[in-house]
DNA sequence: ATTGGAACCTGGTGGC
DNA sequence: TGCCACCAGGTTCCAA
């Protein structure tokens, strides 16, 4: 399930061994991803060392001389570095062989992610879009507060719009609210300022510690495991319907927000 | 324009 | 044990 964290920690993960590395080719198992990747993907990079490696909204991008790989881990995708001697694995749908020899080996059961040639770098159509990056000063509680006075949708969807702020998902989004007392069904534009701040700490907070216990499992990364393990942190809320609520005891509800489970307490969050 | 829902896909779980 | 329905998750896109 990555969020925001994990898709930073991948890119932590992955950095210090593809950083200035050459690529020598690309694996392509199977190119049907969600959008399918590209069929001359390798030709076009082998040979372009990776000269920076950015992270936009879940986005990574592996930056070359003149084109990028865009990578994103949908719902069930990894990266992991591995030897070019390591078995393949059901699901290890791209390989990322460098000079150095090692491989970034994308695995992804779903196939909801991609990994797509991109020659417009940070330009590109899926990224122009995108909202601020929640841990930049940027997303502001005047930016957010200003964003929530013109929509009517319940908070919880607001956030989860990548056109406002990238990198809140369904997890994040619950605990956040969580944290900030707010009930996710509550109509943006009926916020008041210091709720809206309060949100913009939670969110920060609550991604920040997400990100550290993540790079804490950084260790692990090339080990048979892979994942990062940002996820091992406390839930207050997410998946814990009908348990009772760390803060009063009361019994958590579950309710559907836009299709997605929506966990909260219906004594905390006003 | 804004919002709601469908679609993509697989693995895991719970019910019978 | 098998089979089936259902759920989870992120994002885009199409339809009210």
């Amino acid at each position: 399930m990555p969020e925001l964290p994990e898709v930073e920690t991948s890119k932590r993960g992955i950095y210090p061994y593809c950083l200035n590395q050459k690529i020598k080719t690309i694996e392509v198992r199977n190119s049907r991803l969600r959008w399918p990747v590209n069929e001359d993907i390798s030709e076009k990079m082998s040979g372009q060392t990776i000269i920076e490696i950015v992270r936009r909204g879940k986005y990574l991008l592996l930056i070359t001389e003149s084109n990028s790989l865009m990578i994103h881990l949908g719902m069930s995708g990894s990266l992991r570095i591995c030897e070019a001697t390591r078995p393949v694995e059901k699901h290890d749908h791209v390989d990322i062989e460098l000079q150095n020899g090692k491989i970034i080996r994308y695995n992804d059961p779903r196939r909801f992610g991609c990994v797509m040639l991109n020659p417009d770098k940070l330009n590109h159509k899926l990224l122009i879009k995108l909202g601020v990056e929640p841990l930049e000063s940027e997303f502001s509680a005047e930016y957010l507060y200003k964003a929530c006075k013109s929509s009517n949708q319940p908070i919880k969807s607001l956030i989860m719009n990548s056109q406002i702020v990238v990198g809140v998902g369904n997890i994040y989004a619950q605990e956040s609210l969580f944290r900030s007392k707010i009930k996710p069904t509550r109509k943006a534009n009926g916020l008041s300022r210091k709720m809206v701040a309060d949100l913009v700490n939670s969110i920060k907070q609550i991604l920040s510690q997400a990100i550290e216990a993540g790079g804490s499992s950084l260790k692990d990364f090339t080990s048979a495991e892979g994942k990062p393990g940002y996820f091992q942190q406390t839930l207050d809320v997410y998946g814990r319907s009908g348990q009772p609520c760390k803060q009063c005891g009361k019994e958590l509800k579950k309710i559907i927000i836009a299709q997605r489970a929506t966990v909260f307490c219906s004594s905390c969050q006003k």
